[in-house]
DNA sequence: AAAAAAG
């Protein structure tokens, strides 16, 4: 691997100002302004911060005061440290009794839970108070024996919670202080229900604090229900585009994606960057392409173990893996400092995810890039999410790939499916011709045909599916590999069928 | 259309 060396214009004993020296020695003046206490002020200085920013200069002397907190925030705005700060400045002082915990903190995904308990754990590191991590996927035994020494923050993903609570591990009727993070998220993946549940676990007296990124009609509604006269704060319009992220948009064919993704890895000047897709088995099957290439490369999405996910991660954010391939589990608040770039390997269905997954780079200040692959398939959800950002996503170019267009607007339907994935037997007659819209819309073909040569369409599949249809050796048949559009999909089905059997 | 979270 190559690293780029650069000149550094600056030597460290330039770099070296008098700020610097000072927030090494004293608590930063701006936190200390806001009221908190000496050993909270010791911790956060050693981690390097400076000034509060925008979110937790208004959230923290409101939280302190005891006001419930609706903020508008996505992570990257210092949101977690908005709300753990002032909680341990809250919590210390008195002790936690078995099995109630003083405070809960419901997080959508395992991985968010876990970087708020490393936060508890950083900026604590002068206090004495205990916390637990409630999440699935691991053993309920271990965390059953934490709970009963008495935690004075709990973190937890619901459905554990809930497992939790109902097997009597926990009671929550001493629990003061509750932070819904990540409201939007917990609405779109059904997890309302169960926190309406858990709130009402809860004592009405209590301090609450709901964070989300937008602040959709619905969301407000449920900040209705679960707080009582609080402190709005924003910081970051919803849906919009950071202005330090460069975006393009390469459209390429379907079987060209993985190739058009290496060309751009190579070509780019990548730190680190996440990779995402719609599907775990395209998440899998991208992620064993890249190594087959010689990638550094991880996979995340959430069939896999829970030890697997965090080593993952954690490899990840030390840098042995320079790309992870994810799913949207690693979509939102996943906070990674300094990634150079992300790839939409897919286009997402949903067009809030986009700004969601681009928003993992161009953090804190630095440049981010984010590009993203378009079959002639995904007009309508570009479109979708370019009305959403307002901007447009620049066209770019990846040499050496076959030029594509737009699909013609009648054939963007897919075409149904069998069961199993698998597309029904040739008998079904109206499947074996293209749509008439597709026929008659006059369009050149997508991919000229005579620049699919066998051989490029045997390193797409074999890229794909390993070995290639079975039987054939190097003798495949053209017809198998360049036809018409429609029979591509089902030549490679019946392939992977024929390697699933043999 | 799919992802996440309780197994």
């Amino acid at each position: 691997m190559i690293e780029t060396t650069t000149a550094y214009a600056e030597t460290p004993e330039h770099a070296t100002s008098p700020d610097d020296m000072e927030a090494t020695t004293e608590p930063p003046g701006g936190f200390a302004r806001l009221g908190l206490s000496e050993p909270i002020l010791r911790a956060i200085a050693e981690l390097g911060y400076r000034e509060p920013t925008p979110i937790q200069e208004q959230a923290i002397p409101f939280v302190l005061m005891g006001r419930d907190v609706l903020g508008t925030a996505q992570t990257g705005t210092g949101k977690t440290a908005g709300f753990t700060l002032p909680m341990l400045d809250i919590l210390t002082g008195s002790r936690a009794r078995a099995r109630m915990p003083r405070s809960l903190i419901l997080e959508p995904t395992r991985e968010l839970a876990l970087q708020v308990a490393e936060n508890f754990v950083q900026h604590g590191k002068y206090l004495k108070l205990s916390h637990a991590l409630i999440i699935g996927g691991e053993s309920m035994s271990d965390q059953k024996d934490v709970l009963t020494r008495g935690v004075d923050v709990l973190i937890a993903t619901p459905g554990r919670l809930l497992d939790m609570f109902e097997r009597s591990g926990i009671l929550l009727s001493d629990t003061r202080i509750l932070v819904i993070d990540e409201a939007d998220r917990m609405l779109d993946m059904g997890f309302i229900p169960d926190v309406e549940r858990i709130v009402s676990l809860l004592p009405a007296t209590r301090q609450t604090l709901f964070f989300s990124a937008t602040m959709a009609p619905e969301i407000r509604r449920l900040a209705d229900a679960f707080l009582r006269n609080p402190k709005e704060i924003a910081v970051a319009p919803p849906a919009s585009v950071a202005t330090t992220i460069t975006t393009g948009l390469v459209l390429v064919a379907e079987h060209d994606k993985r190739e058009a993704l290496r060309r751009m890895i190579r070509h780019e000047q990548v730190q680190n960057a996440l990779i995402f897709c719609n599907r775990k088995r395209d998440v899998e099957i991208l992620y064993r392409s890249l190594m087959r290439h010689k990638f550094s490369a991880g996979a995340l999405h959430g069939d896999m173990s829970q030890p697997v996910r965090f080593a993952t991660l954690d490899k990840f954010k030390a840098g042995e893996l320079k790309l992870l391939v994810c799913s949207d589990v690693a979509a939102r608040g996943i906070d990674i400092g300094g990634l150079s770039h992300v790839f939409n390997f897919d286009v997402p269905h949903h067009p809030e995810d986009y700004v969601h997954r681009i928003g993992r780079t161009g953090r804190a200040g630095l440049e981010g890039h984010a590009y993203m692959l378009a079959t002639p398939d995904d007009r309508v959800a570009v479109e979708a999410i370019e009305k959403l950002t307002g901007q447009p996503i620049p066209r770019i170019a990846v040499e050496g790939l076959d030029p594509v267009e737009w699909a013609a607007e009648l054939g963007k339907k897919r075409k149904p499916r069998g069961r199993h994935g698998v597309p029904s037997q040739p008998g079904a007659k109206a499947r074996a011709k293209p749509p008439a819209s597709k026929r008659l819309a006059g369009k050149p073909s997508a991919v000229p045909t005579s620049e699919v040569t066998p051989a490029r369409a045997r390193r797409s599949r074999e890229d794909d599916l390993g070995p290639g249809v079975l039987g054939f050796g190097d003798e495949m048949p053209a017809f198998m590999l360049v036809t018409a559009r429609p029979s591509r999909r089902r030549v490679r089905a019946s392939a992977q069928k024929q390697e699933k059997q043999g």
